[in-house]
DNA sequence: TTGAATGTATCTGGAAATTAGATAGCAAAA
DNA sequence: TTTTGCTATCTAATTTCCAGATACATTCAA
């Protein structure tokens, strides 16, 4: 019903060669074919832009303003082009990414380190949160990616799983014995906890447990900080239901022991999510792929000690970024 | 090599329906004919516009982008389209016409009238001189349009001859005698004369005839305007060779006759012409088409005594303005 | 949990558009 | 007059485009 923006680009081509013949062999075209194009434009606009001779083409009064319109219609074309390719070729902007405590000392600084060479231009706001605080962050739209645990469930969220980690009863040796041997879950709760939030990811089945025991769990504090947590910990005030790795820093130091809870066994699997109502942006898509490589790079290392790889099978599968064709 | 103005217009309205299947609907065309331009497009750029689900899909950040320049894109296209459009509909502009002494006053009226209803936009400058100045006029580029006699000659002319009429030796009674009898061309050149212009059509035929002859052509003044030559006309100051048609206004009141030059037989023929080298505007070609209306309707009627029609054959052909498809 | 509904991707045969090549016509130049 | 350079047009072959069918995933409801 209307022309073609390669039949436009033949008459900005012939308007310059000031011949059909001329342009085909520029354009690489038969001079049939552009002849056919031209007289087809101008019989879809009713007007005659070309004025043919034996000499080769003018423009007519109407030709020479519709060939500004054409250059423009180009440009801007040209400009869409480049604006959305320059974005897949250089791609900034700001994304917001929240990281669990525990896991963001480990991973930030990789992190920082790799998009630095990767992708310069794109700039991190990161923020550390416990897990459900960043999913529900990631729903809210207040950041853009979380690195954070057990988010698999929530539909709202896309994310992959990067590893499994075994949840521990972590606490002084005179608290909790200086025995490395597994712990009950029922007996682990036994023991005065310091948990990280109100709402920690085991929260719940914390809570299940004390129901069905008929017996309150003794929650000492509420550590929204990894520091506070350290501190109750290395003093003796809390036990508290983590992963080795999370206690790292304490665990080298042999100031805890990390007793694997069993009965049942509890795990947790770090993914990296966001949102799956709005699509990723390529700078977030970059910050997602260079977060995942950073994990598990640390993780194939062996120097995030007793985290199970995740095998990346049929995973819910954030959004990928094709190549050009 | 790049995308196309219809995969812009599918993906704007895509964008707007949310759903490919939606807008397949909208548009009339198969869902999967959506699917492969977009996944064509997308590929072309080397990005990722459109998040599909199973709810339909959703901009990325690149699309969302991508779509104001879709938009302004396709405004350019169809301001581009009407700005060229409304020149044919409703052309407009400034068109100079030269008309030849003696036809301007039977041509003007007429044709004025036509544009006003044809097209009210398009205004007129005119000016009279004799035909060789029309010419010329015509190849500077100082004038559009000229309606002059034997302009069929120049290369750089394109014109359409309309009638042809007798040239005739007019004069008063007293001077040519009271006859309607033809005249030898070198009887008619032995009157006193009055002519037209220094560079007169006839005047190339006259000076040979006056070298043939070895007898000088007796010019008793030059009349530059049609007043001026018919008050030396009806004066009985000299004679003159036009046509019966130019004579008109004399002949009717019975102040001259006219006596047809034989002897060659002369005769002139009406052209109706523009530029070869530069285009005609929409307006000019309209304006040509009702001049030559206004002549042949005038000619067809008889109004205008002794001119006989050209057929319009082969004529060299102004430029026509093609209707849409 | 299953079945219906909705949505996109992909495959395929046929239709339509595009193109190159050949040819004709025309005008200017040699 | 012949040659040259240009555009228009015709035709056949190729490429592109599209509708329909199908596959597969997800959501919603029973």
């Amino acid at each position: 019903m209307d022309y073609d923006l390669r039949q436009l680009r033949y008459f900005v081509a012939i308007s310059e060669a000031g011949s059909l013949s001329k342009a085909a062999v520029e354009l690489s075209v038969a001079q049939s074919a552009l002849s056919h194009h031209m007289g087809q434009m101008e019989g879809r606009l009713g007007v005659t832009l070309l004025a043919r001779s034996s000499k080769g083409v003018r423009l007519t009064e109407n030709g020479r303003r519709f060939l500004d319109h054409a250059r423009a219609i180009l440009a801007a074309v040209d400009a869409a082009t480049n604006d959305v390719r320059d974005d897949a070729r250089e791609p900034g902007g700001l994304v917001r990414i929240g990281i669990t405590l525990t896991v963001a000392p480990a991973l930030i600084g990789p992190l920082m380190a790799r998009l630095a060479v990767v992708a310069p231009r794109v700039s991190l706001r990161v923020e550390e949160r416990v897990s459900p605080h960043l999913v529900q962050a990631v729903t809210n739209g207040e950041i853009d990616i979380a690195v954070c645990f057990n988010a698999g469930d929530d539909r709202r969220i896309s994310g992959v799983a990067l590893f499994e980690e075994d949840i521990c009863l972590v606490g002084s040796t005179e608290l909790v014995g200086a025995t490395r041997a597994s712990v009950a879950l029922e007996e682990a709760l036994s023991y005065p906890l310091l948990l990280p939030g109100r709402d920690h990811v085991l929260r719940g089945m914390i809570d299940r447990v004390a129901l069905f025991r008929n017996h309150p769990i003794e929650v000492r504090h509420e550590c929204l900080s990894l520091h506070s947590l350290y501190c109750g910990l290395e003093q003796g005030i809390g036990a508290t239901l983590i992963s080795k790795f999370s206690a790292l820093p304490l665990w080298r130091q042999g100031k805890v022991v990390c007793r694997r809870v069993v009965e049942p066994n509890v795990t947790r699997r770090l993914f990296v999510a966001a949102s799956a109502e709005r699509p990723v942006t390529t700078a977030q898509s970059i910050v997602i792929e260079q977060a995942m490589a950073c994990i598990r790079a640390s993780v194939a290392s062996k120097e995030w000690p007793d985290t199970r790889m995740v095998v990346p099978e049929e995973q819910s599968g954030l959004e990928r970024v094709p190549g050009p064709d």
